[in-house]
DNA sequence: AAGCATCTGTTGTTTTTACAACGAAAGGAA
DNA sequence: TTCCTTTCGTTGTAAAAACAACAGATGCTT
């Protein structure tokens, strides 16, 4: 397990805990590591869930089967990265997603109940865990609705603009660098690439705001009314 | 206080507990009660939160200031409800929404810190209430993603093809009420009312489904492939 | 440097959506 | 019942997006 600790140390859910620490927390939690080989599933949508997932090695992704047969694809995710926590904190925890390992790959299963429960022996980073976790999912949910805001818009151009000026304010510079290249903003905005294209350069042209590659810069707008 | 214990029972951060129990965990979070006028200000974006906020009485709206100026109703809550408990559990904890009253209300307040701190008498309801609201979190997080599934999708036909699975399959039934009606349905899905009607008209025509008002049902398709 | 793969912008065509305007149906109140 | 309001479906038109196909730019590998 030691030698996981590195990636450990990045999860937001042991935000602000020594090496020491962890230690006596993952024993407390009851952690359990599982090993998986490329292609095999995780989780399975429709199951209950109880645990959260943490990804110490390899790639897994996380996908919808549509109604009509088809898959989605909703998040790739790295060494690091956390997975389920939403549903299995929810009240009902029937998993709507799947879970499939990209690459031979190795998770980190965490019962959800002990992660709520403060343990018998009232160990001291059980608190700061919780606070954790509580931050995870409020932080996701601020995520999704500032998503949500974005794509919301009826227009490309609208759909650009409300994204752009998030990224402006969150810089507090109207110059900037998004962390996107043109293919995946196009996805987060859930629009066509080369419409989008298309949109942003009648943008630049009507001197709105100018751009190459992932810089941008917002222009002032003096308008009449 | 007395007087809002039915409000505060139906409240889900305060599920499964009694009126006693209520009654010692409010004393013990040092919750704030505040009362606003109509129209008056609650909260305004920028600020930094740090309260949870429960509509005691009247109704009060979330929106947000877009960069054009124009205001985005995202909410209107009622008695009972809860708002800014996503941003008062975030790790940046700047509101980027405002709330302001619609009619006269009342309003309590409950600190972020109290929440997630088991307080030094160690009352018993704190687990409990910190289990609250991490399912409150969670569950709007499930919320927020399956609106975003459904948006996501590309035509007028799809969303609404993606949102009445998700119904048939909530309610276990390919026949099902919606909670919304079509002006309601169609800012759901962020689409024209009109042309979203006209899209259900085809839809029913081609013989995928069937509707009268908010009653659907989902015919089964034998399609070739 | 050469070759290759990826990323980006452009254009023309087809499909879809928004928008606006209207009439019919449904529901409530007087 | 009658009046009035809200909800819902329909249609035609104008605007916008998706789609497809392509070319130039960029970056990486050999």
């Amino acid at each position: 397990m030691q030698e996981f600790f590195p990636v450990l140390r990045t999860v937001p859910l042991f935000a602000g805990m020594e090496e020491a620490e962890l230690a006596s927390l993952l024993a407390c939690l009851n952690a359990l590591k599982r090993t998986y080989e490329k292609g095999e599933r995780i989780l399975r949508a429709g199951e209950p869930v109880r645990n959260v997932g943490i990804v110490l090695d390899g790639r897994v992704q996380v996908y919808r089967e549509e109604f009509s047969g088809a898959r989605t694809l909703l998040a790739q995710l790295a060494a690091g990265n956390l997975f389920a926590e939403a549903f299995a904190c929810a009240n009902v925890k029937i998993l709507p997603v799947s879970v499939e390992a990209v690459t031979d790959c190795k998770v980190l299963f965490i019962d959800y109940k002990r992660i709520v429960t403060t343990c018998p022996s009232n160990c001291a980073f059980h608190a700061r865990l919780i606070r954790n976790m509580m931050g995870v999912l409020a932080d996701k949910n601020i995520l999704l609705s500032r998503k949500i805001q974005h794509i919301s818009k009826r227009s490309t151009r609208e759909k650009l603009l409300s994204f752009l000026h998030e990224q402006a304010g969150l810089h507090r510079n109207a110059q900037f660098l998004i962390p996107f290249n043109r293919q995946e903003l196009a996805d987060y905005l859930c629009v066509d690439r080369s419409a989008m294209s298309a949109e942003l350069s009648r943008l630049q042209q009507e001197g709105v705001l100018s751009f190459h590659r992932s810089a941008f810069k917002l222009h002032v707008q003096e308008d009449g009314q």
